[in-house]
DNA sequence: AGCACGCCGACT
DNA sequence: GTCGGCGTGCTC
């Protein structure tokens, strides 16, 4: 072979072809190379070999990076299949398939042993998947049979968490059921120590593999289960580029290996729960039999007896003070950050917003500053309004260290039996006797398609940590999310939203692609948006639904204004090939233009 | 992505 | 005159 095809790890979606020169030996597809592209010294992912090139002016190999090729066929396969899915090129999906160190064109002597592996298991079963819907026991104890099964052919395992501290949890729990210690893929992309476990794991000498969403693409050659735990965490989706989802990715991944995907949490995924209604996952249910009351809190009704600026019911507060006389403990739960959410000026209506990111400054009382919630900008509250200098601010909007303040100031009497709940108590696995949800509808108040899974999400779990009493203050009391808790059936809840997600054409019956266009100057962003809608406008395809450009949420992040075009459609690879032939001869000066699959 | 080329306006 | 802004094309 005297060419090599070479893809890139720059959004170019296409081939480069390169001499083998005389002296470099044995270079196979999967190898690193190192070339020169357009004058720079490029790191190569080598995916075809030929005997002659259409290219007259072509360039040789620099040094060739790996005499045994880096990534298997299996690897390469399931990064160019994802990079068609989520639209990024093929090279840049597999530079984040490898460990950093491994990324740049500095030669690591990596010792990949090709004599010694183990014969892998041909006459496997076609791949099949288990959604485990059930306490952490429960979830473990199914894992450990299926891992057992694994270990039994000689297979390896991979374990996805969504953070460092599920891993360690889970790594102690297997190293005790198991007697042999996981490789623990954590800092995973970065350390010299991620290199040589990466190599470990390619020659099998690593049985079970643990980490968080770069975990997926761990080079196993002989793959005989995936498992994904707390698989409806949002942190499985990667919110830069390459976006991509690691239930999707574990999806596509167990289909080229036929090989065993496990789907686990205390409250499934919506996605999750459609793959078992149309039978491609199985259903593995925790039965519980638990006697929780359940007290939804009208606050339509409430608002009237309730007196303005306190967020507590009457209702709310006489149960309160009934269980803490009884000598009982309640939680209340607010899942909001600070003391207050919007600093106000009494006169003009000036709003405290972040310069850098145009969302409402948070006022924090310990360290009395006003932060940003997204860049962790933080100032000074000023004493009288900046802008029209007439009037001081007014400090709105309910934090959970205003309710901590009020909560202390109605109840003095509590000591210790109120706790205030923020998002670790849930993280942390805390029995709760007594709970109450304050501001049970914020989140579902939020722009967003997955708002009401996770509103469910998280109060399906508090509740579950809560034996005896659960009040939930809401303005939607007949809510499905509520009658699904007071019930203690999430069935109730993924019945109901699947219809109505149905009926909207949205997940997981149609896919969302959101384009984002972000710069500097907001005019030219705004503008530079809607000649971009007219373009897909006048070309689109009958199958899919275009929606005009809208400011993206948010609007502005670190200085750059952001808007953005929705896109709905059934088959994402024939809108994304849609959209390569649409925009690429198509540049704007000054921005920034990514594409989202399924945000 | 990142760089070179080329076209225009504005400044020692 | 020429420096530098940015729109455009190209990279095997």
């Amino acid at each position: 072979m005297k060419f090599a095809q070479i893809t890139l790890a720059l959004p170019l979606n296409q081939f480069f072809d390169y001499s083998i020169p005389s002296d470099i030996k044995n270079i196979a597809i999967g190898s690193r190379v190192v070339i020169d592209f357009a004058n720079r010294k490029l790191i190569g992912f080598v995916v075809g070999l030929k005997d002659n090139s259409k290219i007259i002016k072509i360039k040789p190999i620099i040094k060739l990076l790996d005499k045994t090729p880096l990534l298997s066929a299996e690897l390469l396969i399931f990064t160019k299949l994802l990079a068609e899915y989520y639209h990024t090129s093929w090279g840049q999906m597999i530079e984040s398939a490898i460990p950093k160190p491994l990324r740049n064109a500095k030669s690591i002597d990596i010792d990949i042993n090709t004599s010694l592996k183990q014969p892998r298991n041909n006459n496997k079963k076609n791949s099949e998947i288990f959604a485990i819907l059930g306490s952490d026991d429960f979830r473990f104890n199914f894992y450990c049979e299926k891992i057992k099964e694994s270990l039994k052919n000689n297979e390896q395992i991979l374990i996805v968490t969504p953070n460092i501290n599920s891993i360690n949890k889970i790594k102690m729990k297997l190293t005790e059921y198991f007697g042999i210690e996981p490789c623990a893929l954590t800092r995973y992309q970065k350390t010299k120590e991620s290199v040589n476990n990466w190599i470990s794991i390619k020659n099998s000498n690593t049985k079970i593999i643990i980490g968080t969403m770069s975990t997926i693409f761990a080079p196993c050659d002989n793959l005989g289960l995936i498992i994904i735990d707390d698989e409806d965490n949002s942190a499985y989706k990667q919110e830069r580029a390459p976006f991509y989802h690691v239930r999707n990715a574990a999806i596509i991944r167990s289909k080229i290996n036929k090989c065993t995907l496990i789907f686990g949490s205390e409250c499934l995924s919506i996605e999750t729960f459609y793959l078992t209604k149309i039978s491609k996952a199985k259903l593995i249910e925790e039965k519980t039999n638990r006697n929780i009351h359940v007290n939804i809190i009208d606050m339509n009704k409430e608002f009237y007896r309730t007196k303005k600026g306190e967020f507590l019911s009457s209702r709310l507060e006489s149960e309160i003070n009934s269980l803490i006389t009884k000598g009982d403990t309640i939680g209340i739960f607010l899942n909001r950050r600070g003391f207050a959410t919007t600093l106000k000026c009494k006169k003009c209506n000036f709003i405290l917003k972040c310069p850098r990111c145009d969302i409402n400054l948070v006022y924090d009382f310990k360290s009395k500053f006003a932060y940003c919630r997204i860049c962790r900008h933080k100032v000074e509250p000023p004493k009288i309004c900046p802008h029209c200098q007439a009037s001081n601010l007014s400090y709105l909007g309910l934090g959970i260290e205003k309710l901590a303040s009020y909560l202390y100031r109605v109840f003095p009497q509590a000591n210790k039996k109120i706790d205030i709940l923020e998002q670790k108590t849930i993280k942390e696995n805390t029995t709760l006797k007594n709970t109450a949800i304050v501001l049970g509808d914020i989140l579902l108040n939020m722009p967003d398609c997955n708002a009401s899974e996770k509103t469910f999400s998280l109060f399906y779990r508090l509740f579950n940590l809560t034996i005896n009493n659960f009040y939930i203050q809401t303005y939607l009391p007949h809510h499905y999310i509520w009658q699904a808790i007071k019930k203690n059936d999430p069935f109730i809840y993924y019945e109901k939203e699947l219809g109505l997600r149905k009926e909207l054409k949205f997940p997981p019956f149609w896919h969302f692609i959101q384009i984002v266009l972000r710069g500097k100057n907001s005019d030219n962003i705004k503008e530079k948006s809607f000649d971009l809608f007219k373009i897909i406008e006048t070309k689109i395809p009958k199958d899919l639904i275009l929606y005009p450009p809208q400011p993206a949420h948010p609007a502005k992040i670190r200085g750059n204004f952001r808007w953005q075009i929705l896109l709905k459609t059934k088959n994402i690879l024939k809108t994304n090939k849609f959209l390569t032939s649409n925009l690429k001869n198509l540049r704007f000066s000054n921005i920034i233009l990514t594409i989202n699959v399924d945000p």
